[in-house]
RNA sequence: GGAGAGGUGGCCGAGUGGCUUAAGGCGCUGGUCUUGAAAACCAGUAUAUCUUUACGGGUAUCGUGGGUUCGAAUCCCACCCUCUCCGCCA
């Protein structure tokens, strides 16, 4: 969406609709105000400034004079309100796509339930499950860095290693490029991400005022910052990522459902507008084959406006059974963030009428912590022991776990 | 971290206050020539934004942000980045 689409009243009615369905209200007529300013003070500054280049050619140095006192004031109003009509741009979330429900977290609508939940008297949690095996040390990840954070040892570390490569193969057969980039991302690079905004608190900032990613998605978007690209591109990278979780006390204080610090790999993809739904398709196919192959019970849920990140104008999430709470739980998700993204960026491909900014979508392929939780508790044997789903075996040297 | 040198169009590179409308070269596109190609020659070749039915025209951009000046790629200040050497280091 363009700021100056804005300026129709019918369009901004319809907007300012849309963006109240996520819980936006205030911010959007300022923004008007000042782009209409704007538009009003450009022809005029542009007037201005050549009549000074023509007086300074003719080196009239008192007509300079007269004139570069009256453009030095106009040129930083002008200045000044770009800088306010920046800020305000980022604070404006995506519009919510049509298609999705009203409300809020507890709003979103099941799409599909998939696989066989296990049949397990009195299941272990993937906790007490790692301790037995001696795969996860959550009581010296405590000690030495505090709570919500953990050590995989032995098999687990290799499962890890394990989901890394199962999940890549499948990317790599749909066209996905491998990345690993910085994990350390500047200001600009968050920014454009959407992260600087209302989710700022869950960030990690270093005194280099660089930031800790929360996800590589904002590093994949900021590697084509300020290009003009060829579509579609899509990417696969792998990042550890690192959340403060803060306003989620008590909330999964336990395991590793919620911590400050997991690894993850990303699918990211730059397209063209049309081919967007497709793409949001496909990444959804994916999740579903990773899962199917590790044969995980999980439901596929429409998240509603309220719930949505600010970059996002569309969200799928996929949420595994884990026995031990009896219910579905989060590990994947998908979105759309349209042009927004690329907006903040400046990521444009060559369209008919002329460089156009990108669609852009991210989705989980594979979020090792809650993964491994979600593996360790549904294939739970009788015994305690874990059994190895099929399509992990050429990745490991066992078919099971067990405490020897 | 210390010392020095730099940052100019897609790339290389000239440019120490107005003759720059950023020279020249390379690359790319089109044309002439050719059976075809190469070479040669000719022409074109940034982005954003405003304006115009169109042709065209205006404005901004020489790492970023300020400043000096009638006028800044050029002078001043701050910051960022790159390279070389030294130090430290997986």
């Amino acid at each position: 969406m363009k700021l100056r689409d804005l300026l129709d009243q019918d369009k901004f009615n319809e907007v300012q609709t849309a963006l109240k369905r996520r819980g936006f209200e205030g911010g959007l007529s300022k923004l008007i105000e000042l782009e209409k300013k704007r538009v009003e003070i450009t022809p005029k500054l542009d007037e201005m400034r050549a009549e000074a280049n023509k007086l300074a050619k003719a080196k009239d140095i008192e007509g300079g004079k007269k004139i570069s006192g009256e453009l030095k004031e106009l040129e930083a109003e002008y200045k000044d309100l770009v800088f306010e009509l920046t800020k305000l741009t980022a604070e404006i979330p995506n519009i919510p796509d049509s298609d999705i429900p009203d409300g809020g977290e507890d709003d979103g609508k099941v799409l599909e339930t998939a696989g066989y939940i296990p049949k397990i008297d009195n299941p272990k949690d993937h906790t007490e499950l790692g301790k037995n095996l001696d795969i996860i040390d959550l009581e010296r990840g405590t000690k030495v860095s505090g709570s919500r954070f953990y050590y995989l040892k032995n098999q687990a570390v290799e499962l890890e290693f394990a989901l890394i490569r199962y999940v890549s193969k499948i990317l790599g057969e749909r066209g996905f490029e491998f990345l690993m980039g910085p994990q350390l991302l500047g200001e600009r690079a968050m920014l454009a991400g959407g992260y600087l905004g209302k989710a700022i608190d869950e960030i990690y900032k270093t005194q280099d005022n660089l930031y800790l990613n929360g996800t590589s998605e904002p590093a994949i978007l900021a590697y084509h910052m300020d290009e003009i690209i060829e579509v579609p591109k899509r990417y696969a990278a792998f990042s550890t990522c690192f959340r403060r979780e803060a306003g989620s006390y008590g909330k999964d204080t336990k395991g590793i459902i919620r911590t400050h610090q997991f690894d993850k790999v990303e699918m990211f993809a730059f397209v063209a507008p049309e081919d967007s739904d497709d793409m949001f398709e496909t990444m959804n196919i994916i999740i579903e084959d990773i899962l199917k192959g590790l044969e995980i019970p999980y439901q596929k849920v429409l998240l509603a406006a309220g719930d949505l990140g600010a970059a996002a104008s569309k969200t799928v999430d996929y949420e595994c059974w884990l026995p031990s709470q009896n219910k579905y739980r989060e590990t994947h998700s998908v979105s759309m963030t349209t042009d927004w993204q690329a907006n903040l960026a400046n990521v444009r491909y060559k369209a008919e009428s002329g460089n156009e900014n990108v669609y852009t979508l991210n989705g989980t392929a594979v979020a090792i912590g809650r993964m491994i939780a979600v593996l360790l508790e549904n294939h739970q044997q009788e015994d305690g022991s874990i059994k190895i789903p099929q399509s992990l075996h050429p990745y490991l040297g066992f078919k099971e776990i067990s405490s020897r």
